[in-house]
Formats: C-alpha cells, sequence, structure tokens
RNA sequence: GGGCCGAUCGUCUAGCUUGGUUAGGACAUUGGCUUUACGAGCCAAAGGUCGCCGGUUCAAGUCCGGCUCGGCCCA
C-alpha cells in the first residue's frame, strides 16, 4: 500500500470498475432474495449538481448499498424529469425566439437537445459520488416510452372518473398569454394606490367606504365584505349596496378574513382581483365576472371601459369616479403582487377551462395510508396530512405549455364532445394525429380539433413507484411495488410525496411507498437556505473535485439529523478528509503488522488479551449500534459512532496498546502476537465493512489490499452486513479494559509532565490498590501495560501508597523510578 | 394569517421518544510532544445558568402551557 493516497485517481478507478463488473445490476429474475426498491426522485435536469444533490444521493445510496449487504436484491433505479417551463424560457432566451414563431415540435426538439446538454453534466456528477445506480434502468419522462405511461394513466383515471374538464381560476400572465403554476409566480413588493371609493346603500342615503388598490375591477364586484367583529360595520351586514359606475346591487358579507386595520375596513370582493377574491367569492358562493380576456384586456363585461388594458381602465374609471364624486381620496401603498417569473408583468387570475383530478375525495385515505407509511422522521408523516386536509381545490393538471406530455383527448368541432384516447392508442399526440375513430360517438360527424394543454409536469413524476416496477409492460411488476422507500425532500412533501400517494391510489389502490425518507434543506453560511440568488450558493462539482466523493458524502451523512436542515461547512468536508487519512493510515499499519498473518489458522482462544476481548465486546456493540441507525435511516449517527470507534477506541487506545506484543513476540510470546493480529484483523474489516455504504471508494481500496484474496468478494459492497456476536459483549471485560486503557494514558501523562520521551523506560513502576479485583486486572493486563509504557519492573502492592492517584480510579496510586 | 420544525460552549451538532452520572462529539482557540502508521498526527487545557417565563415532579436540556426569535412550506 502506498504511503499516501490519491482519492481522486481511487475513487475514478473504482467507479469504473464497477460499473464494468455490473454489480449493481438489479436482478428482474432472481426470485430467491427479498427486493429492495428505492424510489429514485428523477431530478429535473437544470445543468447544476448542487449540495442539496450530493445530500439526496447520499442517503439513498448509503441505503442501497447497506440493504444490498443485507442480502437484498436492490433496485435502484435513476430517470430524468425532463419536463418544464424552466427549459422552454432557457430555449426561448437562447434562441431568441418566441415559443410560438416555430411549429411545436421543432421547438420541443430544441428542449430536448438542451435537456441532453444537462443531464450529461448532472449524470457525471451523478457517477462521480460512486452511487450504486443501476444504469440499465435510467430513462427520461420526455421520451415517448414514458409519457405514454402518463398518458395511459390518464386514461385509466378518466375511466374511473378521477378526471374531469371544469372552469377554474388560474394564475395568467397578460403578456405571455399563458396560464402559470404558483410555482411560477413572484412576489415582488410595489408601490401603488389605495383608492377610497363610495358605495351608496340601497335602501338610504348612508354610504360605505370601501378601499381598494384595483379600481378597475369595480365591473366585476360581486360582493362588499367587511369583518364580523368589526363594530363599525356590524349593522350593514346582510344589507343591500349598490357598486357606483356599474349601478350593480350586491351584499354586503362578512369574513373573518377582512382586516379591519386595511384601509376603511371595507373591502370589494371581485372576480377576480387577487387570490383572496377567489377564495371568498367560492367559500360563498357568489357569482362569477369574468372581466378580462386572455389578452389582459377589459372585455365588454366592463361596459365603457371594453377594449382597455388593465392600466388604462384603472386611469379612466378614477378620473370618471372623482369626476362623479365617488372617490374619496388616494393614498400610496405598497405591497407584495404576484408577478411573472420570466418577464415580471403583474400576473392576473382568470376563469378557464382545465383538466383536474379529483383528488379531494381521496383525502381520508390519503390520511390513512400516510399513517401507515414508515417516515423517517416520523413526525413529516403531518406535513402530508395536514397538506391534504387544507387543499381547498382539485389538483389542476393542464397547463398551457408545449414542452410536456400531451393530454390525449380531442372534441368534436361539431357538437363538443370530449374523445379520450383508447389505451392502445398511447404514446399519441393529438396536435399532430386524429383519434383512430370514424365519427363522433354522439353526433356522428367526423371533424375533430386537438386538446392542446398539457400536463402538469407532476403527472409525469407522481408515477414513478409504479413505473419503476414495470408498470404496464412487466406482468409482474407488482412484485417491486410499493417502493421500499421514497426519498423525498421537506419542502416538496406536499407535491412529490402527495401526488405519488393520490395517483398511485387512484389507479392501483394501494400506497405507492412503504416509507418515505426526508431530507431537509442544505444551507448556506448564512444559515438560510442555499440558494443562487442568495449568493451563498456553493456548486458540488467543485467540492467534489476539490474533497472527492468519500469526504463529500461524510459530510451529507453526518452533517446533522436526518430530515433535518444540514448546514454546508468546508470544515466539515475536511473533517471527512481526515478520517480518511486516518483509516488510510491505520490500514496501511495494520496490513504491515498483518504481514505474516493467516487467518486461516485456528487461534487460541486463551491467547485473547484482557484488551483484544476489551475491543471484541465494544466491536459487537458498534455492529448493533451502526446497524440500528442505519434502519432508522440515522446516518449521522452511523457515522458518528464509527468514526469514534476508529480513531479512538481502535487507533488511539487499542493499537496503541498492543503494538509492543506485536513488534516483540520473542518477549511476550507468538500465541499473544497472534491474538492480538486476529483481533485486528477481523475487526478492521468489520469497520470497513460498516463503512463502506458511507465510504465506498476508500474502503474499497482497503479491501481489495488487505483482504479480498482471503474473503473472495469481487467488492466489499458484495461482502455481507457484518452480524453481531452478542456472546462476546461483557461490560465486566469492557470496564477491566478500560482500566489498563486508563493506566497507560497515565503513565504517558505523567511522561509528557516529566518532559520525557514517551518511549523512554521506567524501571520500576509500583501501583498501590487494596482492591483484589483491581490487582487482578493490572495482573492479567501486564503484558499490554509493561510494553507500552516501556516497564521493566512492575510491582503491586496491598497497601495504602503515597504517590499520586490514578485519575480516574482514585483508589489506586502508583509510583515511578525512570 | 396557517401547518411543521428548530433554538444546547466562539461556530456547527448529538442527547429530548422512555425525566435520574460530571450535557457527548467536531471545528476553531491555548499549552505540550518525533512516539518503528498517521504533525492531515498524538497528549492535554480552557470554554455551556441547554432562547425566555411559568407549571408538573424528590428530580427537567428532556414532559406540559405561554412568549420571543429563526427556518421550510403554504396563503
Amino acid at each position: 500500500m502506498p504511503k499516501k493516497y490519491n482519492f481522486d485517481e481511487i475513487e475514478k478507478k473504482w467507479q469504473q470498475i464497477w460499473e464494468d463488473m455490473g454489480i449493481y445490476h438489479f436482478d428482474w429474475n432472481d426470485t430467491s432474495k427479498p427486493v429492495f426498491s428505492i424510489d429514485t426522485p428523477p431530478p429535473y435536469p437544470s445543468g447544476d449538481f448542487h449540495m442539496g444533490n450530493i445530500l439526496n444521493w447520499t442517503y439513498f445510496d448509503i441505503l442501497a448499498r447497506y440493504k444490498r449487504m443485507q442480502g437484498f436484491n436492490v433496485l435502484f433505479p435513476q430517470g430524468w424529469d425532463c419536463h418544464g417551463l424552466s427549459i422552454e424560457v432557457q430555449v426561448e432566451k437562447m434562441q431568441k425566439i418566441r415559443k410560438r414563431d416555430i411549429p411545436p415540435d421543432k421547438f420541443r426538439k430544441l428542449c430536448e437537445q438542451l435537456i441532453e446538454k444537462y443531464i450529461k453534466l448532472m449524470k457525471n456528477s451523478i457517477l462521480r459520488l460512486g452511487c450504486s445506480i443501476d444504469w440499465t434502468t435510467e430513462y427520461k419522462t420526455m421520451n415517448s416510452d414514458y409519457w405514454r405511461r402518463t398518458q395511459l394513466s390518464f386514461i385509466q383515471l378518466y375511466k374511473k372518473g378521477y378526471m374531469y374538464q371544469g372552469e377554474h381560476p388560474i394564475n395568467w400572465c397578460p403578456r405571455c398569454e399563458t396560464a402559470i403554476a404558483d410555482a411560477e409566480v413572484n412576489y415582488e413588493k410595489r408601490t401603488s394606490s389605495l383608492n377610497y371609493i363610495h358605495f351608496p346603500l340601497k335602501e338610504n342615503s348612508e354610504h360605505l367606504i370601501i378601499a381598494t388598490s384595483r379600481p378597475e375591477f369595480i365591473p366585476a364586484c360581486v360582493a362588499v365584505e367587511v369583518n364580523p367583529k368589526d363594530k363599525r360595520y356590524s349593522k350593514y351586514i346582510g344589507k343591500k349596496i349598490v357598486v357606483p359606475m356599474v349601478n350593480r346591487i350586491v351584499t354586503i358579507i362578512s369574513d373573518k378574513a377582512v382586516d379591519p386595520e386595511f384601509g376603511t375596513g371595507v373591502v370589494m370582493v371581485c372576480t377576480f382581483g387577487d387570490k383572496e377574491d377567489v377564495k371568498t367569492v367560492m367559500k360563498h358562493k357568489l357569482p362569477i365576472i369574468r372581466l378580462l380576456s386572455e389578452n389582459g384586456k377589459i372585455n365588454e363585461k366592463g361596459g365603457k371601459y371594453c377594449g382597455l388594458t388593465i392600466n388604462q381602465a384603472r386611469k379612466a374609471i378614477i378620473e370618471d369616479l372623482s369626476k362623479l364624486g365617488f372617490l374619496e381620496k388616494k393614498e400610496k401603498l405598497k405591497h407584495e403582487v404576484g408577478v411573472c417569473d420570466r418577464c415580471k408583468t403583474h400576473i392576473e387570475i382568470i376563469e378557464a377551462k382545465q383538466w383536474f383530478m379529483k383528488t379531494r375525495k381521496l383525502t381520508n385515505k390519503v390520511i390513512k395510508t400516510a399513517n401507515e407509511v414508515n417516515w423517517y422522521p416520523n413526525y413529516m408523516k403531518s406535513r402530508l396530512i395536514d397538506w391534504a386536509k387544507s387543499l381547498d381545490w382539485d389538483w389542476v393538471i393542464s397547463r398551457q405549455r408545449l414542452f410536456a406530455t400531451p393530454i390525449p383527448v380531442w372534441y368534436c368541432k361539431t357538437c363538443n364532445q370530449i374523445i379520450v384516447a383508447k389505451e392502445d392508442w398511447t404514446p399519441i399526440d393529438p396536435k399532430l394525429t386524429n383519434p383512430h375513430i370514424e365519427k363522433c360517438p354522439k353526433c356522428g360527424k367526423n371533424d375533430f380539433f386537438p386538446e392542446t394543454d398539457v400536463f402538469d409536469t407532476w403527472m409525469d413524476s407522481s408515477i414513478t413507484c409504479a413505473v419503476h416496477a414495470g408498470w404496464p409492460d412487466r406482468k409482474d411488476w407488482k412484485r417491486f411495488f410499493p417502493a421500499d422507500v421514497h426519498p423525498s425532500g421537506i419542502d416538496i412533501i406536499r407535491t412529490w410525496a402527495y401526488y405519488l400517494m393520490v395517483r398511485h391510489l387512484a389507479l392501483f389502490n394501494q400506497t405507492p411507498y412503504k416509507s418515505c425518507l426526508i431530507n431537509g434543506m442544505v444551507l448556506g453560511s448564512d444559515g438560510r437556505k442555499m440558494s443562487k440568488s442568495l449568493k451563498n450558493y456553493i456548486a458540488a462539482p467543485e467540492v467534489l473535485s476539490n474533497y472527492g466523493s468519500d469526504a463529500s458524502r461524510q459530510w451529507a451523512a453526518g452533517g446533522g439529523a436526518t430530515g433535518s436542515d444540514i448546514p454546508f461547512r468546508m470544515p466539515d468536508v475536511e473533517y471527512g478528509r481526515r478520517f480518511l487519512v486516518k483509516l488510510w493510515n491505520v490500514s496501511k499499519f495494520a496490513n504491515k503488522l498483518l504481514k505474516d498473518y493467516e487467518s486461516y489458522k485456528e487461534s487460541n482462544q486463551n491467547d485473547l488479551q484482557i484488551l483484544d476481548k476489551w475491543l471484541l465486546s465494544q466491536t459487537a456493540k458498534l455492529i448493533e449500534k451502526v446497524t440500528r441507525a442505519i434502519e432508522n435511516s440515522q446516518f449521522n449517527i452511523a457515522l458518528e459512532e464509527i468514526r469514534n470507534f476508529v480513531w479512538h477506541i481502535l487507533c488511539d487506545s487499542y493499537i496503541e496498546a498492543v503494538k509492543d506484543r506485536l513488534y516483540r513476540p520473542s518477549i511476550h510470546g507468538e500465541g499473544k502476537k497472534i491474538a492480538a493480529q486476529k483481533t485486528l484483523y477481523d475487526v478492521l474489516y468489520i469497520v470497513l465493512k460498516l463503512l463502506s455504504p458511507i465510504i465506498p471508494h476508500l474502503t474499497e481500496e482497503i479491501y481489495q489490499a488487505i483482504y479480498a484474496d482471503d474473503k473472495n468478494h469481487k467488492s466489499i459492497s458484495l461482502a455481507s452486513w457484518p452480524k453481531s456476536f452478542p456472546n462476546l459483549i461483557d461490560d465486566k471485560i469492557e470496564k477491566n479494559g478500560d482500566l489498563i486503557i486508563s493506566l497507560i494514558s497515565e503513565i504517558r501523562r505523567e511522561k509528557a509532565e516529566k518532559r520525557l520521551p514517551l518511549n523512554s523506560p521506567i524501571k520500576t513502576l509500583t501501583l498501590y490498590t487494596q482492591d483484589d479485583t483491581n490487582a487482578k486486572v493490572i495482573q492479567e493486563g501486564t503484558v499490554d501495560i509493561i510494553g507500552t509504557c516501556k516497564i521493566e519492573n512492575l510491582e503491586i502492592s496491598y497497601k495504602t501508597g503515597t504517590g499520586k492517584s490514578l485519575s480516574d480510579y482514585p483508589e489506586i496510586q502508583y509510583k515511578t523510578q525512570f
């Protein structure tokens, strides 16, 4: 073994060899081993691999490697969630075009090319992290073979009555003329004016003054609202009031959502000035007046303002109100408004025909199933349950975009009949292909027009548990379903974990995953979520090339409790690397000391010294602790236990104490040397195996150098997980060993205090104790005590001594004579 | 405004499920040491009224209630 190890060389070498050997391939035909399947979330290939990705992939790679060693047939697939608005925007920017400028299939091609480039970058990083992925399973949601499944699931759910078309308010960018998802809405602080406007009461000459920042919505006003606890207005609740300019008579309603402190405490409810309006309209079942057309202009419902843009209409209406004496005053107002992520245009809410999935009728089942799933950590389940309970609307699954899975639906031009594709027509793009039917089943005509909307990207990514298992093509796909674990970020429980759950429950009436492993967010050095816009971002490839995979993985595994946010700090990665150096050094040293050790020869159990048994007992406990920790996905606990064991118990205490036995068998006896060799040989092997899921590369390198010839596995990752040996767990032995270690430390301290080199000989060490047990332990441990401390003569006296007391054992005194 | 989580040496973190030693570890700091693996090491020191207030208890970092601040997500 070379003096220094080159992590970059070693890690790349093994990554290549593992791939060549194909040792991480799932065996689809094996029926003997239990299956462990991981629902690897297909990432959105943005081109960046960030520390959050390292955290995720490390978590599930540890599980995959651990379960494989436990004897499971592990399915660790990898896909790519390709569709999305972000890519469309990037393509438009790069090509300097608008998506409507070129044919949709051409635009799609450009998106695909860009995604392919990003996938390559990201895949390189995943490979560089050394993940034990079965790359033969690789898939892309943009490929027709994948979106065939998205369409198929839609058709099946349509047949089951889960899919419907309906009117629904959506976020609409008037400039881009598309619906956009909530996630694509940004909130910006803007200044506008708050207008105080007279609304006359119907029954008498009184009036109320409402405050609004959006007077242009007056033609769409359907109610006036106050807080039920607001005493100023309680007598008006239920009364009729006249909307100025349009002279519509509406009711004064009450809702605790109204802030009495805002303006006058009276607000108008319109279709739809903001999201609050949407809620109020739904809740109070108010009529809907569509004021805006899709280009963002006022339509005929706006009366004289028809055809104006929103800004023009606002100006005009304020002028008119002022002229007619309805405008009390104007105030400056700073508030947050929703703007389009890409063009910063103030978004509007409009009603449009959309496709939905009836998710709310599954809520009880979702709650029940979520309670049956094992969550790591457990409290995360409430995030899913609370979310499911709080949903007001069904899931809007249609989007007005291009780069996504087409909705396989046509409409009859004559009678508007909905034609949903048959299952065996998929994959199909209705924009390019007509429905495979002779005539409309309702009116008999044969002129159809395609649905141009596409599916929300979550429609692709929320069937992965079934797709990974081979649905719908493999007859035996249920053998690999549900997934054993679905990993998810804390921020996407309400989307990914939830959509998976409703989709699979609706389709198969079964939970998609048996357990859910949650990772927290990666925080930057400022304690906030790491992101490029906050300028606290660290690129993962940089960390990987500076410190390597094994060190980075230690940061991910050990950075904090599973599920909690993990701060990224370079010193943690540094510490990981220092541990690797330590492990390399101790292995190199052990290799030298074990040169003449023949593992096949039975050693004499009687030669085992207290410290050998002391180490074995602690090793058995370590196996139990680490196994329990990984079973509970407590990777930080597992790693800390092993690191402390290796560094302090194995290296600082045990090896230091048995060196002399190993160096000088002529003095201490060959049997005692072999006992130490055997202990060291067995314990180091156990440690390497325990570490290999977390630190796969270095443990492999060491395994190949020391153990491969003897143990005969092609790779340490094919070895079996260590089993504890409870028969060797002995608290008394551990206590006795502690006494010996403590005594050795005391003597070393004594030398240090006297400024003597540690290898300076001691003529006589006299120990005073009145405790028979102590005396006996010291006697039994003599070999390692005198060897390590270079004591020529060790005397035990049963008298009370006059020397110093041992710091941990005040009942024992000692005197040294140099 | 709602849901969930967190607050422990200068910094980061474990412990809280199931209350009971001197609150464990890492980094940083300080002092010492060539010791036939490792100075990227070893030995040691210093550093904490466990966010605040109250309650339960013989006993609270741990359980309960309230508050403050922070995070993630949602509105």
